[in-house]
DNA sequence: TAGATTGTTAATCGATTAACAATC
DNA sequence: TAGATTGTTAATCGATTAACAATC
């Protein structure tokens, strides 16, 4: 049923337009333009109009977007028009935070296991969470099925926590760990690093 | 004395070819080529190579690359062959998280201050850090001629935090609020929502 | 109707890749 | 020397933008 192939910059660019829209519904406004959305987000309309076109036909002429269907339509597309849960490995600093995130209602996820491989943290509680035994990680996370996860365990250890995700069945990780990870094909990555995200703006700097 | 424009895209590919490299200084390694930092990289060798000869030519027909050299020269490139000042605002989970980050320790920062508006916060412990009063923020970051800053308040707040530190001369801004920050040309800002990034994904799965 | 805005096509622009002479 | 790998050019590929007919 997938008829055509998206280029994953299109893909991209829908998690911002949600958000956008999102926000937009939150000042109670009805309707918005692809106009008004290229604004807010710093994106041409052309651009906008032209990735929406991709999955059909939002708009009307003369009008716009109505905001409600459009969020709509996009949470289906990317397939957030439910809760996926997720595991983070690592209960560092890092890990607790994104555990207790707030931001994850409403958006399409729900953190429901962090794990650890430290005596001195599994079994006790941080936030919400038990931490649970990395050594138990495989064997939950296939039986619930958990396809999202999160790395925040230090550099050293996380390609091995990732050949544990994905032999568990993960197909979509979060890492936040400063190195580039080995994953198959079928497995999705995305990188999240303070300092390269840093580095990348120094070079604008005088 | 900046010659060339260089494409955005190509100055945001040099970080991750920094961390690669440093990852080989630490496995001892001495000498590499475009073909096996693109192995690890996932980017072709061409675009490698494409890209570095933008800046100069750092390699040897028929050997590769120095690690040791080629790392310099990305550093200074990138202008993180120093120590860049950082100051995060918001001392949640998040911004303490990331204030007490040990990942920063030669890549070129150091977060030096934590800011907060929460009177239950200011002027408590931290970590290493004293939360200072966002009051405050504006002259002590002036002051110290502070350029680049994190954002981990709530999402409404997240833009008036942006606007007073580019009141204040930030220049440079990593943003963790789940929102489009809007500020003048002149600053750079760089975005890291983990509910966008795994949203990103989702889509690729069934 | 007049004005606004979509969806789409064609044109432009930019990025990636392939190929190879140069040379270590 | 023979083999390897760079830096660079030209070709290819893909993404963005401009423009406009359709139509609300």
């Amino acid at each position: 049923m997938e008829e055509k192939l998206i280029p994953d910059i299109v893909v991209g660019r829908l998690p911002l337009y949600l958000r956008a829209l999102q926000h937009m519904t939150n000042e109670g406004r009805q309707v918005t333009s692809s106009q008004e959305l290229g604004e807010r987000l710093g994106i041409s309309a052309a651009q906008i109009r032209k990735d929406l076109s991709q999955f059909g036909e939002f708009g009307k002429q003369g009008t716009g977007y109505h905001i409600d269907f459009l969020q709509d339509q996009i949470r289906k597309i990317l397939k957030v028009d439910r809760v996926w849960s997720v595991a983070v490995v690592g209960a560092g600093d890092i890990g607790s935070a994104v555990a207790a995130y707030q931001g994850f209602a409403n958006r399409g996820f729900q953190v429901t296991m962090l794990f650890d491989n430290s005596p001195a943290k599994i079994g006790k509680k941080i936030g919400n969470f038990t931490v649970l035994d990395i050594a138990t990680l495989e064997e939950t996370i296939r039986k619930e099925g958990i396809q999202v996860a999160m790395i925040t365990v230090p550099a050293d250890q996380a390609q091995a926590v990732a050949d544990l995700l994905v032999k568990a069945g993960v197909k979509a990780i979060l890492n936040y760990a400063p190195l580039s990870l080995n994953v198959p094909s079928e497995v999705r990555v995305q990188n999240t690093d303070p300092a390269t995200h840093l580095q990348r703006m120094t070079y604008y700097l005088d």
